[in-house]
RNA sequence: CGGGGUAUAGUGUAACGGCUAGCACGAGUCCUUUGGGAGGAUUUAGUCUCGGUUCGAAUCCGAGUACCCCGACCA
């Protein structure tokens, strides 16, 4: 992608009205565009983020045979209104018939529909198990946005739903997902805690969550500085200081993101839908199901929450929206342009994903927007490096500048 | 939903109740520049909405709306 072309500007001053770093960074190098509060469009530049995380989330969610599948966003009233969560607030009304009361929930969860469509294809123990996912978007009647992308009305959610013939196999897939998601978010360069945390609305067992630890967080967990066992402070009988329960290591007090969580609901949702199966004796039984999300926005704003630097973000490479960012200085001068622009279609023939910055600007506005950007590898090529010889690679988290034979195996290698 | 704050060109900011609402960035044109946000010339665009006080309102008052922060609630 030609940077003289693409969808992008960035931005020299911070926003006034945000505060907090993602939203600051995120907004200041077009990723993204704030709508309203707790509302926002991913720019071209951001969007190529959030389809790498999809595209992590799919492969991991593909590989617990999930399969992805997409329901609606308005959920008609008898959906909610069959397990007592209909929500007066988050309505869509449709003018048809003499209706007294909206007709439709906006999608703020899915349980309700997954298991009516369930039901439907769920007769015999032969049907179970099986899990499927989506990501879609979920609205929250939010009363206070806020921290840019971690708290927002609207956001993008990766929600799998896993259906059992009992609670044995569905704690052991429980397990599995658990598994996934430490994948997942080691693909995403984040440390999440598995933390020990209450059912909320969803189940009175307890549940699990994906804990970052991050000083913006909203949450506070108790976590064994030893073993990285963790608690919710909302359920934990834990103080800090105390003895780890699990192998007798200090715990400590933090702040930390939820990043993303894992339910068993049992047969909370299958009862209201009917969500039966028949066993080998003939039996009719409930199904036993669970859920497990992941917010994708919550995911990118955490990243960089913890990878930033003065200068700007610093992407891992499993989720940078460029594998390079390409600088040419002075594409006037004698042949720079030239071999920019072969670097550049070389670069592509080899399926590198390469931002091209071929745009005529001073040196410093070019670097400071590369930084800001948070590319991995920033490629340089100048009257400089021409005279060379060479090129010169910049690694955006190390900082470390260093030229290199001007071949592109040698490039390559290095990027890989 | 309780409390606090803010609202001025596309962005960031200045202006005692009184002069043509200033500056920087951005954007347009031209010239000179080019290794960490270049210089000059020139152009461009603004007081959130409604009401009130006043000879006069960006400025004071009221309401509304939006946004930010703290808390409660929640992925």
């Amino acid at each position: 992608m030609r940077q003289s072309q693409y969808f992008l500007k960035t931005s020299k001053n911070t926003p006034s009205d945000d505060v907090s770093i993602n939203a600051t960074l995120l907004e200041q190098g077009g990723f993204v565009y704030k709508n309203s509060a707790g509302i926002y469009s991913y720019l071209p530049l951001g969007w190529r983020v959030v389809q790498k995380i999809a595209h992590i989330i799919r492969e991991e969610m593909d590989g617990i045979g999930g399969q992805e599948m997409f329901m609606p966003a308005l959920h008609d009233k008898h959906y909610l209104k069959a397990t007592g969560r209909w929500d007066v607030d988050v309505v869509f009304k449709v003018n048809s018939g003499d209706q007294k009361e909206p007709q439709f929930n906006i999608s703020w969860t899915h349980e309700e529909i997954m298991s009516e469509i369930a039901a439907r294809y769920v007769s015999s123990y032969r049907d179970l198990p099986f899990a499927t996912y989506q990501i879609q978007t979920k609205f929250r009647n939010e009363a206070r946005a806020k921290s840019g992308l971690l708290r927002g009305r609207e956001f993008m959610m990766k929600d799998l739903y896993s259906f059992h013939r009992d609670e044995e196999d569905l704690n052991r897939y429980y397990e599995i997902v658990r598994d996934a998601y430490f994948k997942i978010f080691k693909r995403c360069d984040l440390e999440a805690l598995y933390t020990l945390a209450a059912g909320g609305d969803f189940t009175s067992n307890y549940t699990h969550e994906f804990q970052v630890v991050c000083p913006v967080g909203e949450d506070t967990i108790f976590v064994c500085e030893k073993c990285d066992y963790a608690e919710n402070k909302e359920i934990s009988k834990l103080k800090k200081g105390n003895p780890c329960p699990k192998c007798g290591g200090v715990v400590y007090e933090k702040k930390s993101i939820e990043v993303g969580n894992i339910f068993r609901y049992g047969t909370k949702y299958s009862e209201p839908f009917n969500l039966q199966f028949t066993d080998e004796k003939g039996q009719r039984k409930f199904v036993q199901s669970g859920a497990y999300g992941i917010g994708l926005g919550r995911v990118m704003g955490t990243v960089v929450e913890v990878s930033h630097d003065s200068n700007g973000i610093i992407w891992p490479q499993s989720l940078a929206p460029f594998s390079v960012h390409l600088v040419s200085l002075e594409p006037t001068s004698p042949g720079v342009h030239s071999e920019a622009e072969g670097l550049y279609s070389s670069l592509q023939r080899r399926g590198i994903e390469v931002l091209y910055d071929d745009r005529d600007l001073s040196a410093g506005s070019k670097f400071t927007d590369s930084d800001l950007i948070g590319i991995p590898w920033r490629l340089l090529v100048s009257p400089k490096t021409r005279k060379a010889g060479k090129l010169e690679v910049k690694n955006r988290k190390t900082g470390k500048i260093e030229l290199v034979p001007a071949d592109l195996e040698t490039v390559s290698k290095l990027i890989r």
